[in-house]
Order: C-alpha cells, then structure tokens, then sequence
DNA sequence: GTAAGTGTACTATTATTACTAGTACACCTA
DNA sequence: TAGGTGTACTAGTAATAATAGTACACTTAC
C-alpha cells in the first residue's frame, strides 16, 4: 500500500499532477507491482486531506494513459505492461529530454554528470515493452 | 534577429512559456550570440500578435534567471555567460532529466536511443562556466 | 532640443482552470 | 443486506494567464 505520497501544497504545480508524477514514479521504478491495488479514492483522499475529486483526476489521467487500470466496484491496479503506447506521448518526453539537458549543458552541467544520472535511471526503471523509438 | 518564435495558442502551456523556452533554446544552442540584441518589447509583440504585456513578463523571467539582461531604454540583449547559477534551478533539471528518462524507459524506449539524444544535445550546446553540479 | 524607440510600472477586466463541496448512483464483495 | 468501491454531476471559490490601456523615465538619432 503506498505510504509515500508527498505532496507540497506550495509547490505551484497542480495537486493532482504531483499525485500523478509520484504513482508514475512509483510504477517506474518498481516500488508498485503489476497488477498491485492502489489506495481507493476515499481512502487516499483521507490520509492526504485532499479532496476527493482531485484524487479522481489523477486517477483518470493515469488510467488514460495507461499506467494504471480501474475495476468499478473494485478498485484502481497497477497496469501490468505499457501497451499501445502513445507516440506523442514519447516525442513530448524527448522533447523535454532534450530541453533539460540542453540547459543543464550550458549552465555548466558536466557531460559524465548527466550520462551517468541517465544511466542510473535507466537501469532503475522497470522496462517492459520493446524497442520503441 | 529573431523570425523563429513559433507560438501555438492551442498549447495549454501559457504563452509567456512558450516565449521563454523558445528563446532559451535559441540562446543555448548558440542561434542567438552573447549580447545579440532581442527585439524589444513592442516589436515582438508586433510581429506575434501578444498583447507586449505577455512579452514582457517572458523578458523579465528571463532576465531573472540570467539568460539575458536589460538596459534601460535601449533594449534586452542575450547574455554572455551563465554566472551564479542557482543550484535550486540545477536540482530542477536533474530532476526532470530523471523523470522524463524514467518514463522513457518504462515506455520501451530503447537505451541507445536515449543516450544518443543526450549526447547530441549536449554536442550541440553551447557550455560555458566550469563543472556545476 | 525634439522625436522616436526603448524598458517599466501601473490599474482594470476577462477567461480559464485548479480545487473544493456535496450529492447521487451503479457496481462488487463479504 | 451493508459497506466499500468507482463514477458522474452541479455549484461555487480562488488563482492565474492574458488582454487592454495608460503613463513615465531613459537612450539614441536627427
């Protein structure tokens, strides 16, 4: 059962987005298993103190793009394995990639710095499907 | 001068974002040179159809974070060189590096590829101060 | 000195969105 | 049946992005 959501209600960023970056992490890296169940809506609610509708949302972006997968009545399960993946979805990501280590690069960021933090990540994350480009 | 600002309304991103990355991105991949003078205020906001207020608020973040500097009366000009780079912002990147890299994984993109990105990105800044962390 | 162009600082208004609040209903399981 | 679950809906509040318009100080060119 997830514990370690952190949300930072003076952090400009939505709730509901924090919510959302944190299960993705969460999923990622493997801390939540396929097929593993989520808070409910209620519950995580209450051990947030955020409101019920916003836990919702988060739970729907996520559903909608595939990390997650809801049972009525049931509740909301880690998804097993990324499929039909989305392209946009991916060429944001590289988009974003190549924002960040752009800007990283000219404020004086070292080259090894930012390969071996790629690195590391990559092999902390949980890969599933195949080679998409 | 600047022709490249390319401004998409249906983005919800706002549009002072759009200002500022796109300009940033011309400063980091050296496009526009240190101390190239931008267009001013009511220019850009001529030739993109942004009310100049919108533009100025792209101009004065940028100014705060050093990407360009401003005199009175005479125009924004790029500036020449990263200097005291606020390390909340290096934390930032790195932690947007991790999570769009993270995703990417997870999604199957392949190692490789990634890799590839970032070392080109990188080849294709224009680094300037010493070895931040 | 004057005029034109520049950044800057205001106030006011509108539109959008995040968030909260409350309710209701259908579903599943013990 | 009872309790927990997801879902849908309406309504209202708060914050913010964006527009609109004005005013002023500064710099440069004529």
């Amino acid at each position: 059962m997830i514990s370690i959501i952190a949300i930072d209600l003076r952090n400009p960023k939505p709730i509901y987005e924090q919510i959302k970056d944190n299960i993705k992490q969460l999923i990622i890296t493997g801390a939540l298993k396929p097929d593993e169940k989520l808070p409910s809506v209620r519950e995580l609610a209450q051990t947030t103190s955020i409101n019920p509708n916003t836990i919702q949302k988060a739970y729907r972006d996520l559903e909608s793009d595939g990390f997650i997968y809801t049972v009525s009545g049931r509740g909301n399960f880690v998804a097993p394995s990324p499929k039909n993946v989305d392209s946009k979805r991916l060429e944001e990501l590289y988009d974003i990639l190549r924002a960040a280590v752009g800007e990283l690069s000219y404020l004086g960021a070292a080259q090894s710095n930012i390969i071996e933090i790629v690195q590391n990540t990559i092999s902390r994350s949980r890969p599933q499907g195949g080679n998409k480009t």
